[in-house]
RNA sequence: UGGGGUAUCGCCAAGCGGUAAGGCAACGGGUUUUGAUCCCGUCAUGCGGAGGUUCGAAUCCUCCUACCCCAGCCA
């Protein structure tokens, strides 16, 4: 193996892990976690997530589980529980046993606020959200000790009690850790451990009125869980010091480490919680799963396909330092690369301008055209597709000015000759316009024998697609484009609505050729010239074809 | 101006004292019945700035500068 291709870099969670396996930390075991909460669907970023948490257990012979973080019940529900697990499932992983959920852990999680409050550790504070920010002091001024910070074991336990039990207002009361006011690190400023919040939860209904923090779950759920590997976001850096002070205070039975790594941006993209559902609530989008939208069910919808998904990932480098500003068209490269090499080829004509074939007698190859489905892969066959003396073209396809010059316009003008792809080489011959002037027929004659071959004297501008006329079946063609015109919509004080594309979604009644009748909701197509396009995922149907359009093909020309 | 982080090509990023990987984008050229694919080539004397140590520095030291995160009873 004297090999000179370049060897892709372990990243640094890669080589932690490939350290803790060498130095057996953890008997050999890894096991990481997706840990989403419930108040949304999922987006590209935990796209990114999902392949990093699973991946890495895969390629370590470890396990992953998914575990719900449901400890804020306000803002959680059940159907953003069954997306999720959907959304994992199609990306293609299976998780580690049954789903999990922070709330099945609540008694636990009890029972360890409770040894805080007998170590002395954690008390009742009854200071308001105000009053307690106010304690809490500034970055560069020291917090103040709460007055409720020195109370009794006894009283804590029986304030405690009493919070659970439902005695107290929400706000009125809050567990918090006794640990130091004055740390330069805020977390660290005596964090609230539960707080009281009269609500049903979609998992534990009315058992509880007090829920636990993000910080006093956490980390306790990766032990519980026996997670070596808990893989979050850079924001949690500071959040490391408390949560590693849960797990050394506590009776856990297990050490897990966070490691934190930098979170995935797109440009010209969206990715927070909050605004996606904005977009959706407000109707700028038809829903979570709009074509348009950066969710995972959204791009499922828009034609991405799980392996797409994946070498993106492949693509971006995991980095311990960043969050990093990736490009879109990284993730467009992706879905074209797994498109080009599985996509079947087809016909389809957009704007469609009649075409009449004057001499569609002389078709000495007859009227069955046969085309490759793929044109490096002859293994994935051939279809046949109809021609006939009415045709459609794109209405792009033609141009009557004739001193357009060659380079620039390789379509049909009038006189010259262009060859329909997989057909013959027609000449333009006449151009009939209505009463305003507008083409909206074109007669043209055929070029006996030049189905497959060229003769000698013709020589086509180009090569246009086309769909007989008397064939083709009728489809909505959905032309989907960036959501936001602005590479960063998030930018600058402004509104990231006022950023949004007006022409996101263009609708077409198209044409395409006979052999997609046949298409299944999510099937995906190369419409030659035209880009990747899939059958949608719920408006598809044998009687009424809607195709969205994924991605366009790469085009070097047209900007020029 | 507290603490925690980060600064390497337009974007992402490797590099861990020995003379700047790779991907995306871009730009040339070749093949082509998709202006696609594919192929071939170009693209940082430079690593936020200024000093210093060293035979040698993106890598070590010093001092600057910029940006991100933390002041939810959100995650």
């Amino acid at each position: 193996m004297s090999d000179t291709a370049p060897t892709k870099s372990k990243h640094f969670l890669e080589t932690i892990i490939e350290e803790d396996l060498a130095s057996n930390k953890h008997e050999g075991r890894v096991v990481t976690r997706f840990p989403p909460e419930p108040n949304g669907y999922l987006h590209v970023g935990h796209a990114r997530s999902i392949w990093v948490n699973f991946g890495l257990a895969q390629q370590y012979g470890g396990v992953c589980n998914l575990r719900f973080d449901d400890t804020n019940p306000e803002k959680e529900s059940q159907e953003f529980i069954d997306a999720i697990q959907e959304d994992v499932r199609w990306l293609g992983y299976e998780w580690n046993g049954d789903a999990r959920y922070a709330s099945s852990y609540f008694d636990k999680l009890y029972e360890w606020a409770l040894h805080l409050i007998r170590e002395g550790k954690a008390y009742v504070c009854e200071l308001s959200a105000e009053q307690a920010s106010e304690y809490r002091g500034w970055a560069t001024k020291p917090g103040k000790d709460s007055p409720y910070r020195e109370r009794s074991v006894e009283e804590n336990l029986e304030l405690f009690e009493k919070m659970r039990a439902g005695g107290f207002d929400e706000g009125a009361a809050s567990l918090r850790a006794k640990i130091d006011m004055a740390s330069p690190n805020m977390n660290l400023r005596d964090p609230i451990l539960y707080r009281i919040r009269k609500v049903e939860h979609h998992q534990t209904g009315d058992k509880w009125c007090i829920y636990p923090s993000y910080d006093f779950a956490h980390g306790q759920e990766d032990a519980i869980e026996g997670v070596t590997h808990s893989i979050c976001t850079l924001e949690f850096q500071s959040h490391r010091a408390l949560y590693d002070w849960f797990v050394e205070n506590l009776p856990v039975p297990a050490r897990p480490t966070q490691y934190e790594m930098g979170r995935l941006n797109l440009n010209y993209t969206v990715t927070s919680k909050r605004k996606l559902k904005q977009l959706v609530d407000e109707n700028h989008v038809a829903g979570w799963d709009d074509p348009r939208m950066p969710t995972i069910s959204g791009m499922r919808r828009r034609g991405f396909t799980p392996n797409s998904l994946k070498s993106f990932c492949e693509m971006i480098p995991v980095s311990a330092k960043n969050n990093s500003d990736v490009d879109v068209a990284q993730l467009e490269k992706a879905i074209r690369d797994d498109l080009n090499e599985q996509a079947p080829r087809a016909m389809c004509v957009m704007n469609p301008l009649k075409v009449t074939v004057i001499n569609i007698d002389e078709a000495d190859s007859g009227l069955e055209m046969k085309a490759a489905n793929h044109p490096n892969k002859p293994e994935l066959g051939e279809r046949v597709i109809p021609f006939s003396e009415t045709l459609y073209i794109d209405k792009a396809d033609f141009n009557e000015d004739n001193t357009l010059s060659r380079k620039k316009f390789k379509r049909l003008v009038s006189g010259e000759y262009v060859r329909l792809r997989s057909a013959y080489i027609i000449k333009s011959e006449e151009v009939i316009k209505d009463d305003a002037g507008e083409i909206i027929e074109l007669k043209v004659s055929l070029v006996p024998g030049t189905v497959g071959e060229n003769v000698e004297g013709v020589k086509p501008r180009g090569v246009i697609h086309w769909v007989s006329a008397e064939n083709g079946v009728k489809a909505t063609i959905r032309d989907y484009d960036r959501l936001f015109s602005d590479p960063n919509p998030d930018a600058g004080e402004g509104d990231f609505l006022a950023h949004i594309n007006p022409n996101s979604l263009k609708e077409y009644e198209g044409v395409v050729e006979p052999a997609l009748a046949a298409a299944k909701p999510e099937d995906s197509f190369q419409f030659e010239r035209e880009g990747y396009f899939v059958a949608d995922r719920f408006d598809h149907a044998a009687d009424k074809l809607v195709f969205n359009k994924t991605i366009g093909l790469r085009d070097v020309w047209s900007g020029k």
